[in-house]
RNA sequence: GGGGUCGUAGUUAAGCCUGGUUAUAACGCCGGCCUGUCGAGCCGGAGGCCGCGGGUUCGAAUCCCGUCGACCCCGCCA
């Protein structure tokens, strides 16, 4: 090991390093990627975060630099002087960037040694993920996953370049704030200055961007992390980062306009790709009737047929009860798969079952017409409606749900993803942007036995709709949208509701007391009647966005330090016990 | 809370169904040789609580029960 000196220090990056700077002297620094030793020659694969370039060690060009690289091992970390020479004919290597060049090497420092990495840092990996989150520095190191925050680093820049260009302004708003009923469990931090009471950590910052609207900030974003104790899938993360915004004076077109100018700007600058404007939109009904989903995937097409009076007057009992009680009968039609095997029917059922379908009919469909075990069941007439309806052709398979409409489209949206992933329908360089509008403002919750707001409280009804409000609360629709990118929710917002009077009109609809609403949110109702603009706003999950640029399937890979699926940091070893000291001031007995 | 997949040298896997001498391979690691390699090559070597605990058996990596952990999904996530 040898101290760092002034002469050691960097002149380049190594994987910058080009045929443009033959004939310089360089110093480069970094890790040793790779060594081959020939006993007379040692090349060596020197890596930084920009690439690697291959330096050569050879005595008789420095017998010191080459005796000392002999010691040399994978990650040691190491400064190297010598010229840019370009490489011998014949010994190029054109599937590197820097393969035309390399580093005579004069003068080697070890600046610090390594123990033998648990894992190969490589590009592809297949290496268990617990074993990469507990040596997360190393895994880290690899060039895969540098590229990836990189690109997560370059999405917040063109973020914050385009929020600054247009006039917002980045304010931030408190980690430790107040708990709030409704939405998700919060994570929740004892007060050591005020025994029994308790911080909740932001599950967005929803009250402070509106209460910044009523202080005339006008336009406000914020790049802000969110916390929701909640269980963790592939796309959640208990603690995650959102492009937070919210506007005054605007309406929905004013949103969508300057979202959509965000995202324009996001796909050039880190992908060099031009997204199409203005973006399509489907309100919520649609999208579930075509789709079977509130974020449908249009990168293909396979659309959900209703056959409902198709199949009417059968003698399938199954079909007749759904329709006598007001339920749903819909088809989805599989190209080519006609074919395919009981086992698979199996599968395919099982999918659809997740959705709550007690079932899956099918029909294949032959030259002379449609076959299906059911298929006695039905006339002829019946027989040609369904395959005029759907629309399918000789070698298609007809998926078949009935049951209420939310099952239906649940089923049939969760196959229709299935098979579209499965026939390879969709096309991975292909990003289809959607605006979902016209959602439900409300929901009726059957555990709790009352409604609950579909986006969240602070949403303004349309305003044709508020007359049903009183008489017909479940069809009021929402001044809100969410930004469908490719079937991933990537963000959602609304108009919010900025008279008082509505915003009481909403809790009691919540079935929230007068008294609640005054402990809870007493303070954005007082904000509302001191003269709040008209505002609204949205939220972009950036962790989802940075997944569908970067090409990845997990929300893990793009979080430098994520927490396992039981909300545990491998490396730190968060969360842990604490000693008796820390819990008696805070006043906290543990009942375990 | 529930369903599923997985857990064997540092890493990735085989062996497990059908129990039987010393648990197999590749990569990595250590030593030697080697001046144009880039997954360098050749020769030699070390390395295992078969996740953990219990049971069945003459005998368990292998069969059974439990448990812990990672991952995927349902519920949950305004």
């Amino acid at each position: 090991m040898e101290p760092f000196t002034g002469e050691m220090k960097r002149t380049h990056y190594c994987g910058a390093i080009t045929t443009e700077d033959v004939g310089k002297t360089v110093t480069l620094c970094g890790w040793v990627h790779r060594r081959r030793d020939h006993g007379g020659l040692i090349f060596v694969d020197l890596r930084d975060r920009e690439g690697f370039v291959q330096v050569v060690f050879n005595p008789q060009v420095n017998r010191e630099a080459h005796e000392k690289a002999e010691k040399l091992r994978s990650e040691f970390v190491i400064s190297v002087r010598g010229r840019v020479e370009r490489r011998p004919e014949g010994t190029e290597n054109p599937s590197i960037p820097t393969g035309e060049v390399e580093i005579l090497a004069e003068k080697l420092s070890i600046l610090n040694e390594s123990k033998p990495v648990p894992f190969p840092l490589e590009d592809e990996t297949d290496v268990a993920e617990n074993v990469r989150l507990k040596y997360r520095y190393l895994d880290l190191r690899r060039p895969s996953m540098q590229r990836v925050m990189i690109t997560r680093h370059q999405v917040t820049r063109a973020t914050r370049d385009y929020f600054y260009e247009n006039g917002f302004l980045e304010i931030e708003t408190p980690f430790l704030t107040k708990s709030t009923p409704e939405g998700a469990r919060d994570y929740l931090v004892p007060s050591r200055v005020n025994p029994g009471a308790f911080y909740a950590l932001p599950q967005s910052p929803q009250l402070f961007k509106q209460i910044l609207m009523v202080s005339g900030y006008d336009r406000y974003f914020q790049i802000v992390r969110c916390f929701r104790d909640e269980d963790l899938r592939a796309d959640r993360q208990p603690e995650f980062t959102q492009i937070d915004v919210e506007m005054s004076f605007v309406d929905r077109e004013d949103i969508f306009e300057t979202m959509e100018g965000l995202m324009e700007k996001i796909f050039r600058d880190v992908l060099g790709v031009s997204v199409n404007r203005p973006f399509r939109r489907m309100p919520y009904r649609q999208a579930m009737d075509l789709y079977g989903s509130d974020k449908p995937d249009l990168r293909f097409g396979m659309e959900i047929t209703d056959i409902t009076e198709e199949v009417k007057g059968s003698d399938f009992n199954v079909f007749n009860r759904v329709i006598e009680s007001g339920g749903v009968v819909r088809a989805l039609v599989a190209p080519q798969m006609a074919g395919i095997s009981r086992s698979k029917i199996d599968e395919l059922t099982e999918v659809a079952s997740i959705g709550g379908a007690k079932g899956l009919a099918y029909f294949k469909v032959e030259e002379g017409g449609l076959s299906s075990p059911i298929a006695k069941f039905f006339g002829e007439n019946h027989l040609k409606a369904i395959q005029e309806k759907t629309g399918a052709e000789a070698g298609d398979m007809i998926f078949i749900v009935a049951d209420t409409w939310e099952v239906v489209c649940d089923s049939l949206g969760r196959l229709r993803l299935h098979l579209g992933r499965e026939l390879n329908l969709i096309d991975e360089g292909r990003y289809e942007f959607l605006w979902v509008i016209d959602f439900p403002l409300l929901e009726y919750d059957e555990e709790e036995k009352r409604f609950v707001a579909m986006h969240h409280p602070f949403t303004s009804p349309v305003p044709d709709d508020i007359p049903l409000l009183d008489e017909d609360p479940l069809r009021v629709r929402a001044q809100a949208y969410d930004l469908v990118l490719n079937g991933s929710e990537v963000g959602g917002g609304s108009i919010r509701i900025h008279q008082r009077a509505l915003q009481e009109k909403m809790f009691s609809l919540l079935n929230i007391s007068e008294e609640e609403a005054r402990v809870k949110f007493g303070f954005l109702l007082d904000a509302l009647q001191y003269g709040a603009p008209p505002h609204g706003g949205i939220a972009f999950g950036l962790d989802r966005l940075v997944m569908i640029i970067a090409g990845v399937d997990s929300i893990r890979d793009v979080i430098p330090f994520p927490k396992t699926q039981k909300a545990v940091c491998l490396m730190s070893g968060a969360p842990s016990p604490v000693g008796k000291e820390q819990l008696k001031e805070l006043h906290i007995k543990l009942d375990l």
